[in-house]
DNA sequence: CTAGCCATGTAATCCGTTACATGATTGG
DNA sequence: CCAATCATGTAACGGATTACATGGCTAG
């Protein structure tokens, strides 16, 4: 008998696939932005803090996303000006996002480079335990005023944006996260410095 | 004249490369444990909340250490046991070691799926975006209940591994971000629901 | 003239997970 | 007998970055 016949469940495990870029490139078409190059731009200077893209990732997708009938694309040549590729969402398109965007994402498996160094401080000495918490605790301070930067940015014309209110919202997330890291990192301090006297006991 | 020559700053672009896996096992194996089997169950027991490994890493992995002398390899084969391979680090290895956890992480791109999605909040309607808000929150609950387990287990018995007071900086680390996360998530909702009746006006 | 920005795209490569293949032992 | 656990490993795949290749326009 065929396999995969008679109902059985095992209709082929459903498979996991990560296709961030796919919808975030979508979801930036659908906030009119119109060629590959203004994607990189905006995901360097307002995602930048919570997504990161790629050409190599934009400019296929979005030749992917014509294909599927998720966007259209015109060529606009203009003189004296580089020729561009625009692009546009589709209705089915947007059906496709609004879909996506109510599915809640699965935990993805975190890597945090700083624990793993930490868990394995014992192997050096306490001064270079103290410096890896410090630099992080400083890099969070340069996150913070870059969150600010963004934040005035945004606020600053009271001409708003639909997306602005969310926009907040990921801004106040980038806050709350570096607040509580240099809370830890502080608190971190404190620990490694009383097990260095500890130690010296 | 050959390429390089004469003190030029040109001598090939120091190259970016992640190597997380390799010292993720390198610091396993200072840490006694012995078997790539070991390691995964130590990554899925203890290391869960901020790193992760496969197989498809753990044993190519130990393979090229040795190779390069920083691990050496034993076959045990024990009557009506399975043959296992144990592995030791040699003293290059803990030097190699050393000198990677002294280097400060550069921060590496992070990408949230869920910051993505509710960046796009204005696509569904207000209901969809607060349930995602709060299926992350029960999800950072979780997460939190995990963390005291993993911490319980490890203060209970009185004999103090030597990483104990480094594994215990890891779990508060959880523990902040965790509960800022909460945190971050009610005044969220709170958001939510304010720019849901300002749309009913 | 040249540096920098606009603009597009591809190929190589790396990193990592998933799925598969194998097989012995132990406990219920 | 069967499921779980111990134990090793590889091949295929997918996702993402990096580096390269190209080229015209604009401002200094």
């Amino acid at each position: 008998m065929a396999p995969g016949a008679n109902g059985e469940p095992s209709v082929s495990p459903p498979k996991k696939r990560r296709l961030g870029s796919r919808y975030a490139v979508l979801g930036m078409l659908s906030m009119g932005l119109k060629t590959g190059y203004a994607m990189k731009k905006h995901v360097e200077g307002n995602l930048g803090h919570y997504w990161s893209e790629s050409y190599g990732q934009i400019y296929p997708t979005l030749r992917q996303l014509v294909d599927e009938g998720l966007a259209t694309c015109t060529e606009e040549r203009r003189k004296g000006k580089p020729m561009r590729n625009l692009y546009a969402i589709t209705s089915s398109g947007r059906k496709e996002l609004r879909e996506w965007l109510v599915v809640p994402p699965e935990p993805q498996p975190q890597r945090s480079e700083l624990l793993l160094k930490l868990s394995f401080g014992d192997r050096v000495d306490s001064e270079a335990c103290q410096k890896l918490i410090r630099d992080h605790s400083q890099q969070c301070e340069r996150d913070l005023s870059y969150l600010s930067e963004i934040e005035s940015a945004l606020l600053e014309p009271p001409r708003k944006h639909r997306d602005q209110p969310y926009w907040l919202m990921t801004l106040r997330h980038g806050r709350a996260i570096r607040e509580a890291e240099l809370a830890w990192c502080n608190e971190t301090l404190e620990h490694l410095r009383q097990l260095e006297t500890e130690r010296k006991r």
